[in-house]
DNA sequence: CACTCCCGCCAATTA
DNA sequence: TAATTGGCGGGAGTG
């Protein structure tokens, strides 16, 4: 709607009707005069201008409020401006329409023609989308606000969401500098990047937390040197919610629009909808409590996504779900800006990219984890404007408020991953109160379909692995470093053990799934059946390959799988349907597909949107069957898996089956089942990596799966953690990267008590691989311990089927731990984990997740727990 | 009634 | 202390 009004009232259209048309007017005119002059007018504004008599008399006319304010700014606007052929037009025009209704209609603006997006539009009008490089513009607030008829704090509403953008940056009070739309797409493009480490990981799942803290802690000393510690500071920064200073920063509205957008650019479908992108972006999570506080954060969202419409970077959409159509937004701009592809080049071409990449995102990563990172990071941004120089205080304190804020976005992200997950817990709650979302498909909408991405055109398998990586250091952290050798495996390298993907499981219950997806996707899925809970969240794991793929290219390639279809069938959720509350994501899986591969059968599922995070769903799962599900995951690879249930509490009986993608692409995705009724015993573990159809579970049985998988005994679980290395050495695997992560992960499982294992499996992508391969090898130091033949059947049986899969021979190995020390204090928190897997799990499990959230969650003031949470494990 | 979201109070920050 | 920023949420317009 705005978006056609502004049409009208963009161009310098003469406005037909509006009221307000000076201030149309003057916008419009003012484009080419990028800067206005006028501070001093805006201050004047109040003055009397005999122009404004005129003005008066047609705002009178309009409406009361409008038109004392637009009085004084558009008279001098119009003044300013005066030429404006248009205002004395316009003036006319409403004049002479007006005649009766049309003057009817003036007066009385309605809402629409107020409207912060008509608003945006027509300051938007007045600058230059590309301006010259040369040129800059300095923007006046008081005079934009004059000029535009408005008050003030409008003008804020839009400034902080384009500078959010980098659209403009403010050069000092009252004065922003107009850079135009040259570097949104690096914009974009680093925002997509954040987004996928942080939120990433929240789609892909939870665990992602953890590993994150993880991560940090590990991945700060061993990737990146450079980086420094501030490993868990920089969460913490988070924390730092923890009061402290969020102040109002954190919530800006600045970072509430990065966030918003990344979302975007995180999500495959690139939907979202604002229940979700205000739960992800809540920091509290209190899910569960103030409404009023979801409502809010809807207002903002509607702010920041009509300033964002008005840039033709979204538009509006319904998502049609269980319930209903839900209001949603999609993003219509570019979708990926060249600097992915250039990741995805990267990556696509090969592992030895890899390395590169990882420490590419590695630094990225630590930008944005670290305040001190972030700052860095913001400092890139900034720089990238054009007036940089400009921007606050440059010159004098670099700690500005504002960078700081931008860069406690960086944390926030982080926050909001684990907000989502909370986030998403809720909703299960909720949902399962309510209703479960699902997002169905609409057919309608194609929208929301998922589409594929373009980037997930990509190919390539092997790639993945580089990409993985990255992430993988990301989450994982350390890769590098420490591991150096991890080397990655390179495709096909072996990278012994580094390269072997891990798993880490915590020992709670759950299960967790790290995908590798690219986008991160993550589904949970949640069967169960019994319990309630259940969903899982394997995020897309199911996804639909292709859309793992996509991102992936990294992975996933898989192509074929057999399956895809199922798509979700991991997830599943046998029960979802029973209840799964929540699901966000809903696979679409009538949609089309986006491109690719999926096959037909399937659908793809979708998930789309956030889906990650959300995503939960489940979907078709007709398959409840199977319980025990098994969700397949996604590309090849990486197998690995963890699972992990606790060794305190096995109990799982209900079978969840959540996964997880892995935020990132690196990550090997795995999902953790947990036993079935019958199974209870056992656990297992499928990579993720392998072709969603992989995975798939047959309708119901269990035995069909033929993803690869692991089975374990849940009783062996529970002694100890389980990592598994993802990366296969295989040749096959690309997922190489994995492996400092996963190492990461350990540590924070806080697992603390058990001992932590490590499994490699081997790769398994295709069928070839019969036995483990080199996997083994990689892991020097420890022995590696084959699983026991427990799970070797397991796999066997559960392999069959797939042709794929390989069985991926596993291994355990014993780790001592490797990163559970390192984690910092702050950073490991085990409830959190707890919480965290939950929350995914939650789903499933009310009981567990509510005590895990009840407790921690809401403790937890904000993600920021969370993390820590996740990292410390110790208690 | 639900969805949007304008409006502007007033607190946090700055100057 | 005054001015600038900007969080926040009441409540009104729309459909």
């Amino acid at each position: 709607e705005n978006i056609f009004d502004r049409s009208r009232m963009a161009p310098k259209t003469p406005i037909k009707n509006e009221p307000i048309d000076l201030s149309k007017q003057k916008g419009c005119t003012p484009e080419r005069n990028p800067i206005t002059p006028v501070k001093v007018m805006d201050k004047p504004q109040a003055d009397p201008w005999t122009p404004t008599a005129n003005l008066k008399m047609l705002v009178s006319a309009a409406s009361p409020d409008m038109r004392d304010r637009e009085k004084k700014k558009e008279l001098f606007r119009p003044i300013e401006n005066s030429e404006q052929s248009d205002t004395p037009d316009s003036l006319q025009y409403d004049i002479v329409d007006d005649s009766t209704v049309e003057e009817f209609e003036k007066r009385r603006p309605s809402r629409k023609q107020k409207s912060l997006g008509l608003l945006c539009q027509k300051f938007l009008a007045r600058y230059p989308n590309y301006p010259l490089s040369t040129e800059k513009t300095t923007i006046s607030l008081d005079e934009v606000a004059s000029i535009l008829g408005v008050e003030r704090r409008r003008i804020y509403d839009i400034v902080n969401v384009l500078e959010s953008l980098h659209l403009v940056s403010r050069v000092a009070k009252n004065q922003y500098c107009w850079h135009g739309r040259h570097n949104l797409s690096q914009t974009l493009k680093k925002l997509q990047e954040a987004g996928e480490l942080q939120y990433g990981e929240l789609m892909t799942f939870q665990h992602k937390e953890q590993d994150s803290d993880y991560k940090f802690g590990e991945r700060k000393r061993e990737t990146v040197p450079e980086s420094q510690d501030r490993p868990l500071q920089d969460f913490s920064e988070p924390d730092c919610s923890s009061a402290s200073a969020n102040s109002r920063k954190d919530k800006s509205l600045r970072i509430m629009s990065q966030k918003f957008v990344m979302l975007f650019l995180v999500s495959k479908t690139k939907i979202v909808t604002l229940d979700i992108a205000a739960k992800i972006l809540i920091e509290e999570t209190q899910d569960t409590v103030d409404h009023s506080k979801f409502k809010t954060k809807v207002r903002r969202l509607y702010d920041i996504a009509n300033v964002l419409t008005s840039l033709d970077l979204i538009k509006k959409v319904h998502v049609t779900e269980e319930r209903g159509r839900k209001p949603a937004f999609k993003w219509i701009g570019p979708v990926e800006f060249s600097g992915k592809t250039d990741e995805l080049t990267g990556h696509s071409q090969t592992s030895d990219p890899l390395p590169e990449t990882q420490r590419e995102a590695c630094a990225r990563y630590q930008i944005c984890a670290t305040g001190k990172q972030r700052l860095a990071r913001h400092a890139s941004f900034n720089g990238a404007q054009p007036c940089e120089g400009t921007r606050r205080k440059v010159s004098s304190e670099p700690n500005s408020p504002r960078q700081e804020r931008q860069d406690e976005y960086c944390s926030k992200m982080v926050n909001l991953a684990a907000v989502c997950r909370q986030k998403i817990e809720e909703d299960t709650r909720n949902s399962s109160v309510t209703s479960p979302f699902s997002l169905l498909p609409v057919p309608g909408d194609s929208d929301f379909c998922v589409n594929p991405l373009p980037q997930a055109a990509f190919p390539v398998v092997q790639a993945e692995v580089p990409s993985f990586s990255l992430p993988a250091g990301i989450n994982s952290q350390v890769p590098h470093p420490s591991t150096p050798a991890a080397s990655k495996t390179e495709d096909g390298k072996p990278a012994l053990v580094p390269s072997q993907p891990f798993l880490c499981f915590p020992s709670s219950s759950l299960f967790m799934l790290c995908g590798g997806l690219q986008e991160n996707n993550l589904s949970e899925t949640q069967p169960t059946a019994g319990d309630k809970g259940n969903w899982s969240a394997e995020a897309q794991a199911a996804e639909p390959p292709a859309l793992c793929q996509k991102r992936s290219s990294h992975k996933c390639t898989l192509p074929s799988p057999p399956v895809d279809d199922e798509e979700p069938v991991a997830k599943k959720q046998n029960m979802e349907q029973t209840d799964l509350p929540l699901s966000l994501v809903v696979p679409k899986k009538p949609f089309e597909s986006p491109k690719t591969e999926y096959t037909p059968g399937s659908g793809c599922p979708s998930a789309v949107h956030l889906e990650t995070y959300l995503d939960l769903e489940s979907p078709t799962a007709p398959e409840a069957g199977s319980k025990e599900s098994a969700k397949p995951l996604d590309c090849q690879e990486q197998e690995k898996q963890p699972q992990n249930k606790d060794p305190d509490e096995p109990p799982p009986e209900n079978e969840h089956i959540p996964k997880e993608n892995a935020s990132q692409p690196f990550q090997p995705q795995y999902l953790y089942v947990q036993p079935p009724a019958g199974l209870s015993s056992f656990n297992f573990l499928f990579s993720a990596n392998q072709a969603p159809g992989a995975i798939s579970l047959p309708s119901n049985q269990l035995p069909s799966l033929s993803v690869p998988c692991v089975m374990v005994p849940s009783s062996a679980l529970a002694s100890f953690p389980l990592v598994c290395s993802p990366s296969f050495t295989s040749p096959l695997s690309h997922d190489g990267s994995f492996p400092a992560a996963a190492s990461m992960n350990f540590s924070m499982s806080s697992l603390a008590s058990t001992t932590p294992v490590f499994i490699s499996t081997t790769a398994v992508v295709t069928p070839k691989v019969s036995p483990t391969p080199s996997v083994d090898p990689s892991q020097p130091a420890h022995p590696a311990l084959h699983l026991s033949p427990v799970l070797t059947r397991s796999c066997g049986a559960v392999k069959l089927d797939s042709p794929v899969c390989v069985g991926h021979p596993v291994t355990l190995l014993k780790l001592q731990q490797p990163s559970s020390a390192p984690l910092t204090p702050k950073n490991i928190r085990p409830a959190h984990h707890e919480a965290f897997f939950k929350t995914p799990g939650s789903l499933g499990d009310p009981v567990t997740w509510k005590k895990n959230e009840g407790n921690q969650t809401r403790n937890a003031s904000s993600v920021q727990r969370r993390l820590e949470i996740s990292g410390s494990s110790a208690d």
